[in-house]
DNA sequence: CAAGAATCTAAGCAATGATTAGAAGGCAAT
DNA sequence: ATTGCCTTCTAATCATTGCTTAGATTCTTG
């Protein structure tokens, strides 16, 4: 939490706006973002307690920020994930897992990350648009999949599995999955099963709508 | 958000806690926890600041009062949506539907219902009993609709239908489903299509694990 | 009716978010 | 270089909040 209070204090620093982040990421998790003050966080850094407003207009902002911050990481995780040569299938199942990959290692960072207390009052173009990345990233791949599918089918295979993947990462987070080990590196057996459940389930290439609409 | 400044204070009133708790929900109804402060909720009720704290420990402890009292409702709801002569795959969707429903009713409320924020630092248990009940109460229903499959295939689809129900309830909160009108009522066709869907998978009687593992 | 317990008020403390005035340093044009 | 302006930072301050304490008021129970 306290981090050196700064060797030195050349008054204008190399670059605090950074360092202010850096702490607020450590600080995020660690210990969640409930927590952080901003006096604390400009106390760790070795800054007066309203230094940082001259960099964030607000608490929000500040926060705001490190969330952006890990929407980046993810992507890159999500980037990683998909591989030219693989099959639509594979892609889907392996961004599914990077994000339940990134939830599980950025626990509070991503809780950070929806938090609704983020958007308001103004809802932020950047943090939205992030946000309905994760959707868009399957949406691609799931048509590329399944091209014959009606729309509606495919959309409602997209929220679907869209939904999965964020209420398991969610609930996971939450400790409301299981009384889990934390197996460490990678996702858990379960993890991986309840995904390519839930992948196989949204490319079956029945029609899973409208079928069973007898009684 | 001030209620009426209470007509006369004849110092020991009838229920202190459950007004409170009344002007508590109502705040946490049209703007959520976040900004519910102990001391305007006293002065709404008309009693000085520090009354509060002789019937809730803590804020904290208010909030999962508020909490509680949700999942009270959120059980009724459930309960309600149930019919026992019905077969399991209508009492499934039906059970998703009204968890669905009431998020929707109940956006904030829900919200606070699953902060990470009131467990800590210390899980209640009641509150920890409350949130596994959602899925414990899909498992009963999918057992009986799949008393063949195995304990694996089951808790996977257990889980992921789970996962869909309180993933799609909350992207949904969070504005990250769709550009949806609030249609009002019910749920839309969208969300009973997508909840459709994922009952239809996590029912359908071909093992959906263990199938595809070619390649 | 008296004693004790519960409920409430009033006052106050420490922490926090945020603003303001002004000092300290950087930067560009002359 | 010096001047003037802008940015960055400090110091001081304010309002709000969660929570505690001491004591007043009321209820309850023997």
């Amino acid at each position: 939490m306290a981090a050196e209070p700064a060797e030195r204090r050349p008054y204008h620093r190399e670059d605090l706006r950074r360092d202010l982040l850096q702490a607020a990421d450590a600080h995020v998790r660690e210990h969640g973002h409930h927590g952080l003050s901003v006096r604390t966080l400009a106390h760790a850094v070795g800054v007066s307690p309203g230094a940082p407003y001259h960099h964030f207009k607000d608490r929000r902002e500040l926060l705001l920020a490190v969330a952006l911050d890990g929407y980046a990481r993810l992507g890159e995780a999500a980037a990683l994930a998909i591989s030219a040569g693989a099959s639509p299938a594979q892609n889907l199942l392996e961004l599914c897992l990077s994000f339940i990959d990134f939830a599980q290692a950025n626990p509070r960072l991503l809780e950070l990350m929806y938090e609704s207390e983020l958007t308001s009052p103004a809802p932020d173009p950047a943090l939205l648009h992030h946000q309905q990345a994760g959707r868009h990233a399957l949406q691609v791949h799931l048509e590329a999949a399944l091209p014959t599918l009606s729309e509606e089918e495919r959309t409602l295979r997209l929220l679907s599995l869209w939904s999965t993947v964020y209420g398991f990462a969610s609930l996971r987070n939450k400790h409301l999955i299981d009384p889990f080990e934390p197996t460490g590196s990678s996702a858990d057996a379960v993890t991986r099963g309840t995904m390519a459940l839930a992948v196989r389930a949204a490319l079956s290439p029945a029609p899973l709508f409208e079928e069973h609409a007898r009684e």
